[in-house]
RNA sequence: GGGAGUUUAGCUCAGCUGGGAGAGCAUCUGCCUUACAAGCAGAGGGUCAUAGGUUCGAGCCCUAUAACUCCCACCA
């Protein structure tokens, strides 16, 4: 039958229609198979909220090229997709649009917001999971998990409960990270560091006593309100005779005491410092210690509280500015420095966090954190690229209890049931709760879980845990991870420590870690700069497949790296490249082409391509099994259009001119070779090279079902790829002589090739007509051809007789000037075999190689200056 | 204050356990050679940040230095 193909490479034409076949075939589905290893990677779960960016389109291309490959290499392979619920930053987002319609929360009670969260994630969720296939992602779509599904919420209820009972979670009043706008607590990873530009307000605070002051420095003078100390250290002998004695706080006229506290650093400032246990999570650790009082001045928005009524109702900032205003009136305000800090703000919308005492709930870590340490230094689980285990040994070494109570609703609702009655308190699975001691009906409390708590348990959770399932049995412990460097924090180590808890074992063997995609110039891909690239677009412009092969491309493991446009052309052009090749190959197939795979005589150049296309098998595999993607990817490349391309194809048309036998057996290489060739693109390019197989094999098989070609011992023909090389080398020459002497390829010349292998440069003597503009070519051991251009390699001494060469001067200065480059190859070479400790240290393949390398340079040379000679 | 990364051709970046520096784009010169001008054939261009060290041999390992970037950290 004929085969072809479209004539221009269109992937809009063709990628959605494959990705429907995919789907209708079932390809993506896991089924459990005994005979078979697993392969397992679970997706980091995009929010519902989210639009696919450049960040999931890389994290996603990553994770289906290893996917497809180990798909093809014959595991059992599950990549199990889901989307995650994102507590905060959904709920933000559902109070937003409900503002719009001016309903408030309270409006609607939990219940009804309930409704409303999950009408608009069934409305929302599916959207991110669409744009996924535009990828051609290869996940499990039957398999799709949703974190606040029954499942996960059956494992996040348990983990929880269990965490309760071993003392592992507890509930108590502490100081944490406040958001006023999210009006929620958040976790120690949830807070950004930003610098600050502020000032430095030195006020002084009177002695109750006397008329004298002491002096401190604030950035925070409206929390002046709250404070019920001023400390000083204990060893500062300018202060340490003013320990215990009582000053009068300004403005609120309250008396507080001088405390000696070791916190305090003698060279800082004035050395005092104002102590506001409330709103401070130093000022509270001193107040624990010195029982100080706390007062808290501020509403969860951030307002000034109705005991202070000057200010009551005013946002911090405006109360800043009042009460320096005031202080300024009482005299207590001293001087005001500039002064940039670290400020607080919350990951989701950037909001000042607050520091606030209030009782949440949290998880002990280091019971839990000491596992996770021990499992990634014996190995068990292992980072790549290697340094990061540095990053999670840090952050684990130094954590401090995780706050995973969240007052919002949209979220895991924690198991916990308060007796209004009698107090008592009881965790437990159930959904109800009746006080054990009283008797009455207990109330849940109202807070949820932060959404990292269920993400935690993403890799065994969506598999089945708690139950003992097939599926938890077989594909758990999943095996790769791939997440950018950014939540390491906040996701891997909690997944880290969660399924050690929990199942005992670690949740994947490896964590393949990526950088940021950026922009152009190298900044962060922002909605406020506005500098995003919406992957949409750019697979509308140049298809999925390009900026797939670009993501993947020259980039090393969690390395950044830049969004170029030029960088999608170039990985379009070689779709466009590897297109063509096919249609090649396909417009001079006969109707009744049988593929019966290589024939039993190959040429020299047939075996030429073989072994290298063999030897490239086996280094793609090896790259992938190193998380080289980035290597693997610039191997193809170069193999498919410099080896296969602009060589392997131009090599076969002489045979194709033939006809016959010879055209045939040419036939059967190329397709051979298209096919070894699209099944190792085909992780990268999963699209263009399904539609080319299909279109070339033509029996309903789909490539992403073939086996992943592996190196094979009998594919290998080293020596014949060596002594072709020769003639490829001679044909380069011929070239470049012929390029030097602005010869245009039009003008063709009778080739004298003066040679010690005279079988072997015969047998390429179409090539020469063909690749090196020669007329005619004539092959003997000894030319006597003075006066005549030429071109020289280790194996050869090629005349080129024609008119426009004989300028002399020119030719000797070419060649002159070669001369000149192998005699420094010669020098370089003979240097290092003299060296008596190269000779003795250096591995005896290694001397061998160079032995032989020195004695080809030397052959040149001795060539060169033959035809030297000749012209003087 | 700790820690990490980066520094390689004009630009963007590869370079796997140390064995004569690579790609894409850009530049220059020829080519519409019947798969591809989204192409073909050539060419130029690099003291691999600097200074030491280890080694027969260093872009790669060690030590300092510089510049840029990022992460962590409670100096009010």
């Amino acid at each position: 039958m004929a085969k072809e193909l479209a004539k221009t490479y269109a992937p809009e034409e063709f990628e959605d229609r494959i990705y429907a076949q995919w789907m209708q075939k079932g390809c993506f589905h896991a089924e459990i198979d005994r005979s078979k290893k697993p392969y397992t990677i679970v997706i980091p779960p995009p929010n519902i909220t989210g639009q696919l960016h450049m960040g999931h389109a890389l994290d996603e291309t990553l994770q289906d090229i290893l996917i497809r490959w180990k798909r093809m290499s014959g595991y059992c392979t599950l990549w199990l997709p889901g989307t995650d619920h994102a507590s905060i930053a959904t709920e933000a987002k559902i109070v937003a649009a409900m503002r719009e319609e001016g309903i408030t929360k309270d409006d609607i009670g939990r219940e009804g917001f309930m409704k409303r969260a999950w009408d608009w994630k069934a409305k929302y969720g599916g959207r991110i999971v669409e744009q996924l296939k535009k990828l051609g992602s290869s996940c499990d779509w039957d398999r799709e998990r949703f974190t606040m599904d029954e499942g996960c919420s059956k494992a996040v209820k348990d983990v929880f409960v269990k965490y309760y009972e071993k003392g592992l979670i507890y509930r108590g009043e502490r100081i944490i990270n406040w958001c006023p706008q999210c009006l929620t607590s958040l976790s120690d990873a949830e807070v950004n560091y930003e610098d600050q530009a502020g000032h430095f307000w030195h006020l002084r605070y009177r002695f109750k006593d006397s008329d004298e002051y002491l002096e401190l420095a604030t950035t925070r003078p409206e929390t002046l309100l709250g404070d019920t100390a001023v400390a000083v250290n204990p060893n500062d002998a300018r202060y340490k005779h003013l320990v215990g004695k009582m000053l009068i706080l300004p403005i609120v006229h309250r008396e507080i005491p001088v405390i000696a506290d070791d916190y305090v650093e003698m060279d800082f400032g004035t050395g005092v410092v104002k102590i506001t246990p409330a709103h401070d999570p130093n000022d509270f650790e001193v107040g624990k210690r010195h029982d100080l009082e706390v007062i808290n001045v501020m509403t969860d928005d951030a307002k000034i509280v109705d005991d202070y009524p000057k200010y009551a109702g005013m946002d911090r900032y405006d109360a800043r500015k009042a009460i320096v205003k005031d202080l300024e009136a009482e005299g207590a305000l001293v001087s005001v420095e500039d002064y940039s800090h670290n400020v607080g703000t919350c990951y989701r919308c950037g909001t000042t966090v607050e520091p606030k005492v209030s009782t949440q709930w949290f998880v002990k870590m280091k019971p839990l954190a000491a596992p996770a340490i021990e499992a990634v230094k014996k190995g068990e689980t292992k980072f790549v690229p290697e340094r990061f285990d540095k990053i999670y040994f840090h952050w684990l070494e130094n954590i401090r209890d995780w706050c995973i109570s969240r007052q919002i609703w949209w979220g895991h609702q924690i198991p916990a049931f308060y007796c209004d009655d009698c107090g008592e308190m009881v965790v437990t699975r159930e959904t109800s709760a009746i006080c054990p001691k009283c008797g009455k009906p207990m109330r849940q409390d109202p807070d949820t879980l932060d959404t990292w708590f269920s993400s935690a348990l993403w890799p065994f959770s969506t598999l089945g845990y708690p139950e003992q399932t097939e599926e938890f049995d077989y594909f758990y412990p999943t095996n790769t991870l791939v997440t950018g460097y950014d939540i390491i924090f906040f996701w891997v180590i909690r997944m880290m420590f969660s399924a050690l808890e929990n199942t005992g074992r670690v949740p994947f063997d490896t964590v393949l870690i990526h950088g940021l995609v950026r922009d152009a110039q190298g900044r962060k891909m922002s909605k406020s700069l506005g500098n995003g690239i919406d992957p949409l677009e750019v697979i509308s412009q140049y298809g999925a497949d390009a900026l797939r092969f670009m993501l993947a491309t020259g980039n090393a493991p969690g390395n950044d790296m830049r969004y170029i446009d030029d960088k999608v052309k170039a990985a379009r052009n070689f779709a466009n490249k590897l297109w063509n090749a096919s249609r090649f190959i396909m417009m001079n197939l006969p109707d009744d082409f049988t593929d019966n795979g290589l024939p039993e005589s190959l040429t020299m150049e047939d075996k030429w391509l073989v072994s290298k296309c063999n030897r490239l098998a086996k280094e793609v595999n090896t790259n992938l099994e190193a998380f080289e993607l980035g290597v693997a990817c610039s191997k193809l490349y170069d193999f498919i259009w410099d080896v296969f391309c602009d060589w392997y194809i131009e090599l076969t048309k002489p045979r194709i001119q033939t006809g016959g036998e010879a055209k045939a057996s040419a036939q059967a290489v190329l397709v051979w070779a298209m096919k070894r060739i699209l099944k190792l693109l085909h992780p990268f390019m999963p699209f263009i090279t399904e539609e080319i197989w299909q279109v070339l094999v033509g029996d309903n098989s789909m490539i992403m079902m073939q086996a992943y070609p592996v190196y094979e011992d009998a594919l290998n023909y080293a020596e014949d790829e060596a002594a072709f090389e020769k003639i490829i080398s001679a044909i380069k020459a011929v070239r470049n002589t012929r390029t030097e002497l602005n010869v245009p390829p039009s003008v063709k010349a009778k080739l004298y090739i003066e040679t010690a292998e005279p079988e072997l440069f015969a047998a390429g003597t179409l090539f020469f007509e063909k690749l090196a503009s020669a007329s005619d070519v004539e092959i003997g051991a000894k030319f006597d051809m003075p006066d005549v251009a030429g071109a020289v390699t280790d194996a050869a001494r090629i005349f080129i007789p024609m008119e426009q060469l004989v300028d002399k001067e020119k030719e000797l200065a070419r060649l002159a000037k070669e001369q000149e480059k192998v005699q420094k190859d010669i020098d370089f070479l003979s240097k290092k075999l003299n060296n008596a400790g190269f000779l003795a240290k250096a591995p005896e393949p290694l001397i061998n190689a160079e032995r032989a390398k020195l004695a080809k340079a030397e052959e040149k040379m001795s060539k060169i200056q033959q035809s030297i000679r000749s012209f003087s």
